[in-house]
Formats: structure tokens, sequence, C-alpha cells
DNA sequence: TTGAGGATTCTC
DNA sequence: AGAATCCTCAAA
């Protein structure tokens, strides 16, 4: 057993995050978020920047209702809403609250953890592994989410994404701004970064 | 059918 | 600061 695999094997999250936690409202999930374990396949990064919308949120894709695009927001907690943008980029999406509420917590950036071997190569312009996936976009490259996981239920025990727990609690103090990257909302403090 | 804009990233 | 790049949705 190399050190690196050593390594990587121990860091595996136990714990699978369970429907209850995800079924509150999403700037109350998504500080809660901070330090849990993202899964996908082999790869695993833990969650350091996340951020809340919700319906009643202009800058929400839930905004103004259901449609194809955001269906996924509006499942139950514990789903997945992954949505394509700007022509290339992929953002995923930690589905909160009940059926209908149409809220979400975007995963902005995890540390890798396990599968580096895997997540290098999908990051060509990442030169340093710190640059694998800290932006929403860089995540979904490096973890390899695209709309093809959009709806999957992460709570169910089949799920090939999910979110582990590995007894790391949330910072204490975690850092609180302005969400980035939106033209409206601009003020809501739904931003939360592990410092 | 059309067009404007986007929860971004990379390079110059 | 600007380009890349195409899907989505609302309006016509």
């Amino acid at each position: 057993m190399i050190p690196g695999a050593l390594r990587e094997l121990q860091s595996l999250p136990r714990l699978r995050l369970q429907r209850c936690f995800f079924l509150r409202p999403a700037e109350v999930v998504a500080p809660e978020l901070l330090n849990k374990i993202l899964v996908v396949g082999i790869c695993t990064g833990r969650i350091v920047e996340v951020e809340a919308y919700r319906q009643h949120d202009p800058a929400s894709h839930s905004f103004r209702g259901r449609t194809q695009r955001n269906a996924a927001m509006f499942a139950p907690g514990g789903h997945l809403y992954v949505y394509f943008t700007y022509g290339m980029h992929h953002c995923a999406n930690v589905v909160t609250g009940v059926a209908g509420d149409g809220q979400a917590v975007l995963l902005r950036a995890v540390v890798p953890l396990a599968g580096l071997d895997v997540l290098r190569p999908r990051r060509p312009a990442a030169r340093r592994d710190a640059d694998l996936a800290n932006g929403p976009g860089k995540l979904c490259q490096a973890f390899a989410l695209d709309r093809s996981f959009d709806g999957g239920d992460m709570c169910s025990p089949a799920a090939p994404v999910w979110i582990g727990a590995d007894g790391t609690a949330p910072p204490v103090e975690p850092r609180v701004t302005e969400r980035i990257g939106i033209r409206v909302g601009v003020d809501l403090p739904w931003r939360w970064l592990a410092p």
C-alpha cells in the first residue's frame, strides 16, 4: 500500500447524511455542509464554500417557478440539482427543504481528499491541487458532474453521489459574505466559507 | 422562432 | 478586462 492511497482510504467518510438533514431551509443547511464530504465514486472532497438559494429570492433559478431546467430544485431535500451555464460549465447543488420548496445549496468549493489521480487529468488547467475544485465549475469538472446527475437522490443507498460525514464539525465561525456572480439579490449574506 | 443573458473560468 | 460557448426561457 503506497502512503497516498492509505491516507485516502483513511479519509473515507463513514456516515451518509440522511434525508432529515436536508429537509430544512437552505440557509440553515448551507453552513452545516461546511466540512462535510462530497463523495462521487472513489473521489471525495471536503466542502469548504457554499451558497444558499431560495424560491422567493431573485437570484435563484427557482424564482420564476418550476421549469424543465430547474425541476430538480423542487424535489425533496437530499436530491441533486446540476445545471449547465455559460455554454461550458456545470454547477452542482444540494436540494433542501420539502418537496415544492425550490431551495438549494450551491457547492462552490471542495478540498480534494481521495481520488486525486482521477481528478487531476480532468482539470488540465489546474497547476496546483488547490485549484482542482476551488470553484463551482471547477468542482463539477473535477468530479465529472453533469446534467446526467441532475435529479439524483443522494439519500438512496445506491447513489453514486452523496454527502458524508467523518466526524469533523462545521466551523464554529465560518466566514460569511454576500453571494457572488449574481446581479440581483446581492444583499443576502448567504455565502459561507470554512476558514 | 428569436434573442438576451447566465449561481464561470481562463488568459491576456 | 474580455473571450469562450450554448442552453434555457420568455416573448413575439
